[in-house]
DNA sequence: GATCGCAGCGCAATCGATTGCAGCATGAAA
DNA sequence: TTTCATGCTGCAATCGATTGCGCTGCGATC
């Protein structure tokens, strides 16, 4: 789709003189600006004559055209332009989700505009105003958070979105997230077959619907195992709120719990700083599950047992979703769900007596 | 800038009537389309009476307009947008850097479209290349390695572009960098102020300038203060490039070295994991400096002494130099260099016997 | 009271590409 | 030879906003 721009383009227009255009490609092949302009375009090439494409083709390469995407944009009414609104780019687990989105749009001529909200609301509504105004062909949500009105008002408005890592309950979009409650299943079958019987969950903060769905997923499956866990709310999906967290758990009742279960892997890490600020080693005294498996996971001393989300294949999925909703050729309420699976490392070890 | 998009946006087009244009303003308040355009931008609306500005901008508010930048950058030859091009997002040194960049673009008007070249000059080019087709204003650019050639080209075309976290020696453009120099004289005075007398450079690829600068500067570092001093070069800046890069050196010469200066924190995990394997301890049997200071460096075991590289800040000085050069106010020939500063942690230790 | 200046606003060209429609020429069919 | 179809290309409108130029009318000046 991009054009290559070769060395070849330089040769005609010497010091910055301006951008070949049609109209110029036109002149010096001898035809009319529109005749190029289906010459030059694959899906109406057959308009013209072999012999004329071929023409024009050779001019257009000799002159160093490139077609100006913007003014095709404002005739066409696409920008080939996607906004990908994440709260945080160096959170860890976004780099994975941003790169697969665009290696689903770059070979399909599509560009991404990536903006952060740093979790404000605010925020988050003027850049989608403002990348509304760049002309977007459709959004790719990736805020944790339920901003739910402004989802139903761009809905209305005929905007096209995809939600991806958050669940869309309530917002008529589609999305698409990891299999959240069979991880956590998993993670917690893993603890008791370890042998743990008190399990604690570390879910992030309310309102983003990971957290709720994590946590609903923990309890649930403590209850079909007949297991006591219990679940403390964290003020944010971060390093430092994980510890936090953890550290008032430890102050008050040291020994009630054997192993935990962290909403994500920032949170567990935070888990690791407490319980070696209290002089507990992991997993001896107490295991650590994680949630992502993002980067360096492997790496943490001991390396964390976690649930691995797919992040690349998210984006990919969440960009696919977003080009069918625009092609008009999306099966209505679709929702794809992501296999994760649990990487068991060095966290977690059979439950202490 | 970013216009504040509101509810009472959609009272007016119930569902998805087209966008309000510049024009359907201009009926509704009974003046020209141009006459709307002066009352709207800032710089311009004192050519219009204050009553009739008024006026326009309650109408404006009232239809809820958008003004569509695609339409206005076709007109005034600027799309407000900056191409900017790494290596990989998922480096974890990027995305603060991105964020810097956005940081200063974002306020001003700017967006960024940032793409991936993975390495590979020819991605690199076509990347290049479908920026320019999207008329991005100007580029910032972080690939480490150095493909002069296009570059030159570039800048010869009259494009705009900005260089960050690499040296621009022979390309013609402005460059922020860290004081990397710096930072490795820190590191080896830290080291021979511990008493390490032999030390070992773990240094990046060749072909990318920060390779080249900090392997100088340690030789330079190493001959200035009498010590032995040895450069290995890996194949690339990872984990995996570090672990076999040391795992060579360990296999072979196990005691000659105490300490090691990596170019990068990602080979100073990979140095970690090969003194892991190896059944050596840090800083025990060997300490270890990072470069970067990266996210998590912290967080290993034993946390990471390492070279704080000022990634948001370079991002953000990139921004300013390329807006600046785009606005033709850039004194020529601007270098940037950012100073570093060593953070101490648990990697480094007293030279072993 | 005629002239000048200026504020305020309309006019229309323009940016570069796309596309429905029309016209032309050629060859085939009647 | 006339008619008709068809293939190829030109024409001009269009997307939405910006902007140099020029017109109008009012108040100030001499």
């Amino acid at each position: 789709m991009a054009r290559r721009w070769g060395l070849d383009a330089g040769r005609y227009r010497s010091t910055m003189r301006k951008r070949v255009t049609l109209t110029d490609v036109a002149k010096v092949a001898g035809v009319h600006p529109g005749t190029v302009s289906r010459a030059l375009t694959d899906a109406t090439q057959d308009q013209v004559s072999q012999e004329t494409v071929r023409r024009i083709r050779k001019v257009a390469k000799e002159l160093g055209y490139t077609p100006n995407t913007v003014a095709r944009g404002l005739r066409t009414n696409k920008s080939m332009t996607i906004g990908v609104i994440v709260p945080d780019l160096t959170n860890p687990i976004f780099p994975p989700i941003v790169r697969g989105i665009d290696s689903f749009l770059a070979p399909r001529g599509y560009s991404s505009l990536v903006v952060n909200t740093d979790g404000s609301d605010e925020t988050e509504r003027n850049l989608f105003g403002s990348l509304l105004e760049r002309q977007v062909d459709g959004f790719i949500i990736a805020t944790g958070h339920s901003n739910h009105q402004l989802m139903v008002e761009a809905h209305e408005r005929g905007v096209q979105a995809v939600m991806v890592n958050r669940d869309a309950a309530g917002v008529p979009y589609p999305a698409v997230t990891g299999d959240d409650s069979q991880g956590i299943f998993a993670g917690v079958k893993h603890l008791v077959e370890l042998g743990h019987k008190r399990l604690l969950h570390l879910a992030g903060p309310a309102g983003f619907s990971t957290s709720r769905i994590r946590a609903d997923a923990f309890v649930a499956a403590c209850r079909q195992v007949v297991i006591d866990g219990h679940v403390v709310h964290t003020t944010a999906y971060s390093v430092a709120a994980g510890q936090s967290a953890m550290d008032k758990v430890l102050d008050q009742k040291l020994d009630e719990y054997t192993a935990v279960i962290a909403s994500n892997d920032l949170l567990a890490l935070g888990t690791y700083h407490s319980l070696r600020t209290h002089g507990l080693r992991c997993p001896e005294d107490m295991s650590v599950v994680g949630f992502n498996d993002m980067l360096f996971a492997n790496d943490f001393q001991p390396p964390l047992t976690t649930v691995r989300s797919p992040h690349f294949e998210m984006g990919v999925e969440a960009a696919r979703l977003l080009l069918n909703e625009i092609a008009g050729t999306l099966p209505s309420g679709a929702r794809v769900t992501l296999p994760v699976s649990l990487i068991v490392r060095g966290s977690t070890g059979p439950a202490r007596k």
